[in-house]
RNA sequence: GCGAUUUUAGCUCAGUCGGUUAGAGCGCCUGUUUGUGGAGCAGGAGGUCACGGGUUCGAAUCCCGCAAGUCGCCCCA
């Protein structure tokens, strides 16, 4: 085998597979399209953006100190000497993109979404890919708290209606950056006595990015950090409300949501609101999606002193969660063909009118295939079944000598003969009647 | 970056204690006397046993190395 495909990535095909049945361009197609669906249906718009840019965005919004920024971009430096990576998320390009073109002057509250490739230069395990394919929105404008809601209920919209069904919510608020100061201090207070216990890694950020301390999975960091202050006591005043009034209407929507102290989330733009909705059957990696508020981004851009808010899920976790729990997605098999035109006989007598023939029934808007390997009737009929067809068409020397086709309906096995003047005005007709044409 | 584990036909996998010419199912191809279900029957093609060394009379099998895949650590989607 002379090529293989980079590191950690895959190839989604458009044929069952048996070992990892989620890379099929149906089942993509399927959450792609419902996603597109729940956000039409907020109200929101699609934004595309460039899969490169400058390096600087990056670092400059999720911050240096940052697992993603400090280890995970794919970095280059382009022809003309720019640094240039590929997107490692999906917020920072959005902002950009609003600023470059002005939306900010013309559109008061921008709700956007978008559907992307983004990478980053991690080694792989379940769930998680150096390309990875993330849904998203993004609200520019509204520090309402009832936007945060509106998000997190996209959100849990798009899992219903694609059919995860044991999603778990979690919330937590990490206030203002003056009051993550004073509570960034009183961490470093409380674990200082017993640093020297802390894992190297917490150690490190300790001293580097003291909230993700909180991030640890190790069970003796969580026991000694069981007692440790928690964000929402430090909250300022407009933030604490905030976060009140976000539950409430989290409550008053009936959406079940749990408040985690320690979830604190990989980029440094997040203000107050963060939220992660977790799934099941997703090994290490159960996080579905997640999201917060990043009210001091949009300036840090150069853009207009605007709050934001947004979230993203990823494709892949998505699937994967949906196949484990058994979910029957409905697939249009957009391969499905829904004539199948069969020739018999004189090739030099018979290909040329099949040509025309196909042609105008594509032309007519009807899917429509024949076999290319010159095939035996019975083998062409089989063709025509796992192709899908529901009717197939029939052309021989006899038909040709007479003007007609055989019309067959595949289930039924009926046969009709029709005028090969009237046949495409036939089948149009049926497609409009029957719906399971 | 680190660890565990896997790698034999297009796909999913067997392959015993190291012993003849490397196996199955599915898929593919051909035929089944040539225009109506071929999902039946008969046959066929397809392998550098990931790759490179080593041990041995003899290696898919044992040892060393290396590459790729998978899962996990860190972190995230």
């Amino acid at each position: 085998m002379a090529y293989k495909r980079p590191p950690d990535t895959y190839d989604v095909l458009p044929y069952p597979n048996v070992k990892e049945p989620w890379l099929h361009t149906a089942k993509w197609r399927f959450v792609e399209g419902v996603f597109r669906e729940v956000c039409g249906r907020y109200g929101y718009k699609e934004i595309r953006t460039p899969i490169l840019e400058q390096t600087d965005l990056f670092k400059r919004t999720a911050g240096e100190t940052t697992d993603v920024v400090s280890k995970e971009m794919f970095t280059f430096e382009d022809r003309g000497g720019r640094s240039m990576t590929m997107k490692p998320e999906g917020t920072a390009p959005v902002v950009r993109a609003c600023i470059e073109n002005g939306i900010f002057a013309t559109h008061p509250t921008p709700k956007l979404y978008y559907i992307g490739q983004h990478f980053r230069y991690e080694r792989g395990q379940k769930g998680r890919y150096r390309q990875h394919q993330q849904l998203g929105v993004e609200v520019f404008g509204a520090d309402n708290p009832a936007i945060d809601a509106e998000v997190i209920l996209l959100a849990m919209s798009f899992y219903r209606e694609v059919g995860v069904k044991d999603q778990v919510l979690r919330i937590n608020s990490l206030g203002i950056p003056e009051s993550r100061v004073k509570y960034r201090e009183a961490l470093r207070n409380f674990v200082r006595p017993f640093l020297s216990e802390m894992s190297e890694e917490g150690q490190g950020r300790f001293e580097a990015n003291p909230l993700r301390m909180l991030d640890t999975k190790s069970p003796k960091e969580l026991e000694l950090l069981s007692a440790a202050p928690r964000l929402i006591d430090f909250l300022d005043a407009e933030s604490a409300e905030h976060f009140g009034a976000l539950q409430g209407y989290l409550n008053s929507a009936g959406v079940p949501y749990e408040i985690d102290h320690r979830l604190v989330r990989g980029f440094d733009y997040y203000t107050r609101t963060t939220f992660e909705i977790a799934g099941a059957s997703l090994g290490a990696q159960n996080a579905l999606g997640g999201g917060g508020r990043y009210d001091g981004l949009v300036e840090a851009c150069g853009g207009p002193k605007i709050p934001g808010i947004g979230f993203g899920l990823g494709m892949e976790r998505c699937l994967i969660s949906l196949e484990a729990m058994g979910v029957q997605l409905s697939i249009q098999n957009e391969e499905t063909v829904q004539v199948f035109l069969i020739t018999l006989g004189d090739a030099s007598l018979v290909e040329a009118p099949a040509v025309k023939l196909l042609s105008q029934l594509r032309e007519a808007g009807i899917s429509a295939d024949k076999s290319y390997r010159s095939r035996k009737f019975p083998q062409q009929i089989k063709e025509a079944d796992e192709a899908g067809a529901s009717y197939t068409l029939i052309l021989g020397d006899s038909e040709i000598e007479r003007g007609v086709v055989q019309l067959r309906n595949q289930k039924t096995k009926e046969q009709t003969e029709i005028n090969l003047s009237e046949i495409v005005g036939e089948i149009k007709k049926i497609s409009i009647l029957s719906k399971n044409f």
